[in-house]
DNA sequence: CATGAATGAGACTTCATTCAT
DNA sequence: TATGAATGAAGTCTCATTCAT
């Protein structure tokens, strides 16, 4: 009936997907207060009245564009962890590897960065943020930690500290990957490959060490 | 003689530091493109007008917030550094713990978290912060790790990433502070000390250690 | 079926053509930089962003302006002067008197008013104004002279000059008119029509002439 | 008693001189509008302040200007036509000359600029100078005209459309050397020698000229 | 007399949101 | 459903003028 497109229908069902990617773009790369909606709507390809049809305001669109990209990005964590067998220090460095490799360097690492600046003026956002993407993630690791304390293989640490700082690099970098190192600053580039090696090293020779320090 | 307050002469001395104040409170409170100039020059007491008197725009109100907090940090640290005859551990434990005392908490700590959400939006801010900060304080830790290797205090590790690495975790608690961890979020506070014991626990622990890891 | 007015398609083809005579006619008034945008835009009838929809800036709204009445001047002067067959005396003859009574006394005279009074703070409006007014205007007239010179009408005199020469009672009595003449100055009239076709008798005898002044 | 500078008294008298020339000079560079007061202040070595002292407004302060440039002006070209003897043809050159190299390309040349641009928003100071300049200037040259029609030197032309006709060239190239002949334009730029020259060359063989135009 | 810090109205411009079509 | 023209509040910055010193 439609040989040129979508039906109308479809198009329905499809709207808000591409509004959200849109979103998730220009939030990502602006900020929530510097993206423009009209900017939001032509790269989605509709007119800026489309998209108030889907979305009542600026933000509710943000809210929309973190929920769609939290829920799946926590989804696949438990996934991984669910079904993982190895040592705890092999299953660390597998998610640190694969948050790394597959979240902080992509557009969804930015929404931290977003969230981070604008939490001070959307409170309601910062909670809906901390209940549904940080809890978990802290959650998730201090479960590893506990497990390799239990099977021996770690010193008996501080879980919940120790969680914190195991993935306090890959979020840094995330951070980093978005914010300073997103723009081309003449005379300051991290490589970010080997600063996450370095720290890397430092934490497994820190957690897994047995030799004593010397006196 | 004088009962309504401090002479002209008074007042116009002191116009920068009242105007810097109110300014380092409001940026890291809303961010550079959300504090708004006119409320600068209302928390300080003065009108719009006076405010553009002292300084000739937003951005370099900014940077003078920027270079008023920050010289004065460098500076110190700088002092320390130099003045320092213990053990290169032992120097970077302290560099680590004053910045977290006395700046990571403070007001003053906030400006690296407006730094990162704005950096995108205002390229000249970003480069200005990278010269007159990011890069000066990196310097101070890749110096002293190297100081460490050279005396045989630490394995021959990679001086700049492994500088990056040591400061991450006070950065990181930073950009908390002045974000989730700013607005009473319910069930779900970082117990910074802890944190920073725990990183810097691991981190000394894989530097110093000279010991193999077993296989 | 519509009691209210132009459609909003009939409302948006009509916009330009609406902004613009307001602007020439507040530009003409009070100058560049004295007019207002909000005025201009309360002349046309619309509010202050919807003129902004139409032209990006106060200065690319001056530039069209300029086009949008010099454009067609311009256009008609060339065909004038294309299909012309009769003597150049008379051709430049026509040229000013139409200039006279279509240009001078109209809006569009007092374009030059303007940018002789504002070139001096307005580099890129002079540029502009030079590039696609003045310079065209003056290739028209030397051209004229120059046929006249090749057609044993005109001595053979020097053309940039002359042509200046032959545009300057017109351009003086345009910036006069839209000047002292515009407001009503008790004493002070100047007969346009007098002075003009003193001018032109005083330039023809003195660019015809072949006998010699007496010794 | 002051060895290093004017007495108080003697500086209270040489304020309004040095103001004057300030303004002059500064109303002449940017306009009315665009003038600052505080750039004349300091220009004139004082603060603004001070030019309040002496000048209520800024208004008032460009009467003063004109005032003061115009009198002396209008005394001189007296002089200079009351003294005179010649032919009327070399006393007319002898004027346009003098008011060119003494005064068109003087700052005060470029009031009249300043006048033209704003007379429509100062209709008194627009009265005052045409009452004070613009009719004296043109009833001299009108005078000369009517002293050449009697003495036979000229044909019996019309008087005051004539003498309009005569300072034309120089008022218009007055007005170019303040305005469009001020800036660099590329591309753009009139010899003001040779326009002048072309134009009276051509004035004084019309008006002179006894041949007939061939028929 | 002289100063210059302070004011605040007002200018240009942006952009989230609405609503007639 | 979809559009995009229109709005107007709000933001940064300027500058003539005032007045305490």
């Amino acid at each position: 009936m439609n040989p040129i497109g979508p039906t109308r229908q479809r198009r329905k069902e499809i709207r808000p997907q591409q509004l959200l990617a849109a979103a998730l773009t220009l939030f990502v790369e602006k900020g929530f207060a510097a993206a423009r909606v009209e900017e939001v709507a032509r790269l989605a390809g509709v007119s800026k009245g489309t998209l108030y049809l889907y979305y009542p305001s600026k933000t509710e669109l943000f809210k929309a564009v973190v929920r769609e990209n939290i829920a799946t990005l926590i989804g696949e964590a438990h996934e991984i962890v669910a079904g993982a067998a190895g040592s705890s220090a092999e299953l660390i460095g597998m998610l640190l590897t694969g948050w790394w490799e597959r979240v902080a360097g992509s557009q969804v690492g930015g929404l931290h960065k977003v969230m981070l600046a604008e939490v001070g003026n959307f409170p309601e956002l910062a909670q809906f943020y901390v209940d549904e993407v940080i809890r978990p993630a802290h959650r998730l690791f201090e479960a590893l930690i506990r497990r390799g304390i239990e099977r021996g293989e770690f010193r008996p640490v501080d879980a919940p500290a120790v969680a914190h700082a195991v993935m306090t690099p890959v979020l840094f970098l995330m951070l980093h990957e978005h914010s300073f190192g997103a723009c081309p600053i003449e005379g300051f580039e991290i490589d970010p490959a080997a600063t996450l090696t370095a720290h890397a090293d430092l934490m497994l020779q820190g957690l897994c060490a047995r030799a004593e320090i010397s006196p």
